[in-house]
DNA sequence: TACAAATAGTCCGCTATCGTAACGAACCGA
DNA sequence: TCGGTTCGTTACGATAGCGGACTATTTGTA
């Protein structure tokens, strides 16, 4: 199982998985909440605000904010650090973790889907 | 050269590349207006309002104004088709070639790094 | 017990996006 | 030429995002 692809492919890709999840209508995330999102679920905890405005380099509002939307979705939220209650622990949610697989999924037939088209020569 | 990737692979491939462009600074474009730029730049021409809009799903309106803001990039540009003056041709530029390429890096250099990853079994 | 530091949230004015509906321009067939 | 159709844009009111500055709470320490 290996990963190597041009960077024609890799654009390729993103372009039927990113295509595939307008179509389908799913949850109009932004880059910075999409990637506050992947964050929190594929990196280790724990996750405060101050940490990942460090680890995406945005403002602290603006975390703020994308956890607000995220948790008005109910795909991420809060919970008091009771070591030090002035952190706020981002935590996963059941909801979250389904739009995530699903969203991998999605990425995974966008690959599927690319090296059909490869074997096909419609490519180049 | 192949493709294939788990649903985790998949998802950390996107984190990975999302987390490096927000952090980059690069414009920060939604959902909906990369889509947009990936179909302009990689499907076979025309582009019109319309035909977007149905490739996407999304109303008309929200097309015009992606490519406003596209437009305002220098990331695309319109032309009028000279062969029926109601419809607008969408078209690539210098800059968003120079974009996507930058962007195709991004996803192979992230992609490189999952791999090395997998290869110290950080990924389990 | 005071006081500074750290943390997250709120407020401000501004800009951008949303979908529906209305609009003007261009095309086409009768 | 006239009427309907197609195409993209604009208008509208509503919602959401932005960064910087400020606030409230909690913590650690002198």
């Amino acid at each position: 199982m290996s990963i190597d692809l041009s960077e024609l492919e890799a654009l390729d890709l993103w372009r039927r998985a990113i295509v595939s999840s307008v179509r389908l209508d799913a949850p109009d995330l932004t880059a910075r909440q999409m990637s506050l999102l992947l964050t929190v679920y594929l990196t280790p905890p724990p996750h405060t605000v101050r940490g990942l405005a460090q680890t995406l380099k945005v403002s602290k509002p603006a975390i703020t904010r994308a956890i607000d939307r995220l948790s008005d979705m109910d795909l991420a939220r809060r919970k008091v650090d009771e070591a030090d209650r002035r952190s706020v622990l981002i935590q996963r949610t059941v909801r979250g973790s389904v739009f995530l697989r699903e969203y991998g999924e999605l990425i995974v037939a966008a690959a599927r889907g690319l090296k059909n088209a490869k074997a096909k020569g419609a490519l180049a």
